[in-house]
DNA sequence: TCACTTTAAGTAAACGTTTACAATGCCTGT
DNA sequence: ACAGGCATTGTAAACGTTTACTTAAAGTGA
């Protein structure tokens, strides 16, 4: 038996497919309260699934986004994740996640052409730094996107993201403010997110008359963390702003292996705020983003609706900085 | 403009759509180079992309593998995914990956529905614990559906995952041959990852004459571990085996929050081996999985290939587990 | 040159829905 | 009893492809 459809249907109660669609559709006022139960009784009997790649393709439209992700933000995903998929069902969409391995251009690209192929009412990348190419290719398309935690600099660009040049300032600022002079800042990467950052960084410290190190450059990975600590020391901070709770996290741990005592010795300050933070011992001190915000206000901007662009940050206090005296 | 459909091309180029088709799709030897250069050149001006929606209608086909996750497994998704990715992709197949909220009913079940809606060629359920009437409707659909990290206990559903009884047999006797005497199990579910494990722990402890103690519940969260916690050291316990990298974390959490030395006072054993495991302090010594072929193995397994039932799992050594003597 | 094969291309049906439009029958008020 | 309206249903086109079948043209060997 192969799988039925509204024709079965339609043959078995004796009406035309058209009614069936109707009846199955919801379409109020447009049969009889007795042809409706016949024919979902019908169909419940049969078994009967629609299906959803005929109604698009008449639709020409999918009640579907996609969410580009990539692997370097397994620690915030879910939250992000949570926010949409939340937002998305509010709004009546579905949420399909298409993954682009670690920021692996050839999957990126075929996650967005894949997308784009579907005829889904938006796209939302999350965390995804994409090429000139790529960018053509969304732009070209009449599918509207947003970026998901990444900013361009530029609101021709939908996107929704904590103001990274804010949330480095604050993070840097509030070490000042603990008696600080010498911070690094350690595991950003030269694009969007990790030029704000450091710009942010820059500024705070000018403002304060500070010198600014050179920036330690890294991945967000907890690999890049383990590296850069021993570049954090030799450039003699007291503190270090890290990238991410995995850059935190590396640091931490090279720092146990190398006798460097935290806070003790070294302050680090965490960018993310995740559950990551209270895993490591000495807790993580954050600037902590709203990952789920981040989440459903892109979901309200990709369909159209109003929306914010940055969502605010804020620190939470946890046993990574010593107030220096 | 609209969208160009390979209608357009066709008007353009002078020729049948049905040739424009066999164009794009590769049909070799049923068209001259001269059009397909022609064809080719006037797609690319169009910006044509193809509509796979009306492709996998007449099709009746995807060549596309759902991948249902959940909240939980947090940590370890993204090797599966990446297994599973890889490997799909070796083997032609594209992926989406649909989200069900944290072990949410309602989600889950939209998850499975849309997936059967959509013709994929096979589904696989990541660590999701399915109901009665999931499982029916999986069953009942003609497409086929492969449990991730998940077994039932019955080669009737397919599966694959670690042997989760010889995993738990396993850590048992580890800690059994470093000395240990009273240990405890937390964290773990009644569903069957969790009652096989529980097995496990029993059927060691047996076999070494040992008391097992009463199983300590939980949801494999890091909140679950700090919780237990107490009743861990109630139960008088020198080491303990945490159900899941999260569960180990909390324990170590609340361990340090209470002055319990770790592992002076109490060993802790880990299940899964994620990089959490290199985060914390100790390092967590642990039970690690081999999440990649588990993924890998399972889309072999759900696209009909030769594929494994159980992959390996080994002991990572760290050093949140003490020798007593 | 002729019958025959090969190559290149076109025609039209099919996939499973939705929906504009048409048709039917019944009810209403006069 | 009849025009008009409404409720209910049916007919058929459309969505953008693929592909079985057909046709036309060109090449082949004797």
């Amino acid at each position: 038996m192969t799988k039925p459809t509204i024709k079965d249907i339609a043959a078995k109660s004796g009406v035309s497919i058209a009614t069936v669609s109707r009846v199955l559709g919801n379409k109020t006022g447009s049969y009889s309260e007795k042809t409706r139960t016949k024919i979902l009784k019908i169909a419940k009997e049969l078994g009967y699934r629609k299906n959803s790649v005929a109604v698009d393709l008449v639709k020409k439209h999918s009640d579907v986004i996609a969410l580009i992700i990539n692997a370097t933000p397994t620690n915030f995903s879910t939250q992000i994740i949570d926010g949409i998929q939340q937002r998305a069902d509010e709004l009546g969409q579905g949420v399909i996640i298409l993954y682009a391995g670690n920021r692996d251009h050839a999957l990126q690209h075929q996650a967005i052409i894949t997308a784009l192929e579907r005829s889904v009412t938006g796209i939302l990348l999350a965390a995804i730094e994409p090429d000139e190419e790529d960018l053509t290719l969304l732009k070209e398309s009449r599918i509207p996107f947003c970026f998901v935690s990444l900013y361009f600099g530029t609101t021709a660009i939908l996107a929704v993201s904590s103001d990274n040049r804010e949330l480095a300032y604050q993070a840097t600022q509030y070490l000042i403010d603990r008696g600080h002079t010498r911070i690094s800042l350690a595991g950003i990467d030269g694009y969007h997110t990790g030029s704000q950052r450091q710009a942010g960084y820059q500024d705070a410290m000018a403002a304060n008359r500070l010198p600014a190190a050179t920036v330690l450059s890294g991945n967000y990975s907890y690999e890049a963390g383990k590296k850069l600590l021993q570049a954090v020391v030799d450039q003699g901070s007291t503190a270090v702003i890290a990238a991410s709770d995995m850059v935190a996290a590396g640091l931490l741990t090279a720092a146990h292996q190398q006798g460097v005592r935290v806070p003790a010795d070294l302050s680090i300050m965490s960018i993310d705020g995740t559950i990551i933070c209270q895993i490591t011992t000495p807790a993580l001190t954050s600037m902590t983003q709203d990952f789920y915000q981040i989440g459903s206000q892109s979901v309200n901007k990709v369909l159209g609706q109003p929306a914010a662009d940055f969502v605010s940050v804020s620190v939470t206090e946890r046993d990574s900085v010593a107030r220096l005296d």
